[in-house]
DNA sequence: TAATTTAGCTAACAATCGTTAGCTTTGCGC
DNA sequence: GCGCAAAGCTAACGATTGTTAGCTAAATTA
């Protein structure tokens, strides 16, 4: 029940502004107008506009990544798999709203070893999730579609969840997870 | 066979680092250097950095716009005009892949009145849009789905399209549109 | 050829940026 | 109540930003 540090809280405010105006349109000075305090005061909690960035992708990064893990290491069938992943999605995106926005619109301007390791992350991420997908073709779980459109499709949809999700804040969380399985997985016939 | 005038050499060049680097993050002098010149001689072609981004999402908007009034007024059943309509998502984005990444990633950046007016183009053309789907459904073309979500669906893809044309630059256009058509639109059975 | 427009240049501006230095205040453990 | 760390403040820095002023060279037109 304990609080949000004090650097905690300024992450938090950073990332909705981020999301709001981008991150180089973004300056410390509106980060602490939007704290109550002054722009040199940040700075006993933080070191540098660039790691309040680089901590706020990293950790939502490694979020995706430690669902990955699970759910490759979960006794599913490829199927079962990708719903999994769908939800995982679905679920992050939910709680970490606008931290997710930053991940497919803010990675840009990451810089050196942070937008290396954020690469590797990703591309980690994508050869794993289109592991899966292919998995599904092949038992014959998926309509034949071109697996690259396809696994295109289904990430840029998750990956503008986070939009859809801010328009419709009300929606039930176990009712969008089923919805987007519903939507995103070309079932063939039944 | 004109040259581009330089004006429109500078559009062109801006749209490209626009797109790599961001628009907040893109200097004059980035693009005066791009173009082999100084930073203050752009200003003998163009008004102002604001200007730049104003009339390449314009530009794109309006491509966008005409196209989904001649979509609209054809004499085609509503499934076909969707089809008609993730086909010109394809050929816009293929003929002028950096401008809409612009569209997808920095109209944030709009200020004032050009923001007012982009935004409302957007709505005009997303109500247009499900206005079709809704038509493909009533009409029994498509799968009973949440409509909505569809949409959300299909212009998350088509909004993403440019990035995956960047890594598939080969593609034939013909082809892609007919991939896009089938993975998009979720007939039914058959 | 003279005149005028086009297109570039350098120098410099005011504003804003992230950040540092150095100081004061607050709140807690002893 | 004292000491100390945590958390704030003001002032100010060097760098970068978009942009203007004023000038020159080249190209076009008369």
């Amino acid at each position: 029940m304990e609080k949000l540090s004090r650097k905690e809280q300024i992450k938090t405010v950073a990332a909705r502004l981020f999301r709001k105006r981008g991150f180089k349109a973004t300056s410390m000075r509106d980060i602490a107008k939007a704290m109550d305090m002054e722009a040199p005061s940040l700075y006993n909690h933080i070191s540098s506009k660039r790691q309040l960035l680089e901590e706020l992708l990293m950790s939502i990064a490694q979020s995706f990544i430690l669902g990955m893990k699970e759910v490759k290491e979960a006794p599913l069938n490829s199927l079962e798999k990708l719903e999994r992943l769908i939800k995982l999605h679905v679920d992050i995106t939910i709680d970490h709203t606008d931290a997710v926005s930053l991940l497919t619109n803010e990675w840009v301007h990451l810089e050196g070893g942070a937008a290396l390791d954020f690469n590797a992350l990703k591309d980690d991420y994508e050869k794993d999730f289109k592991g899966i997908l292919m998995a599904c073709i092949k038992e014959g779980h998926l309509k034949e579609v071109n697996a690259d459109l396809a696994m295109f499709s289904i990430l840029s949809t998750l990956r503008w969840l986070y939009s859809w999700y801010s328009k419709n804040p009300n929606v039930n969380k176990i009712d969008l997870e089923q919805q987007m399985v519903k939507l995103l997985i070309p079932t063939r016939n039944e």
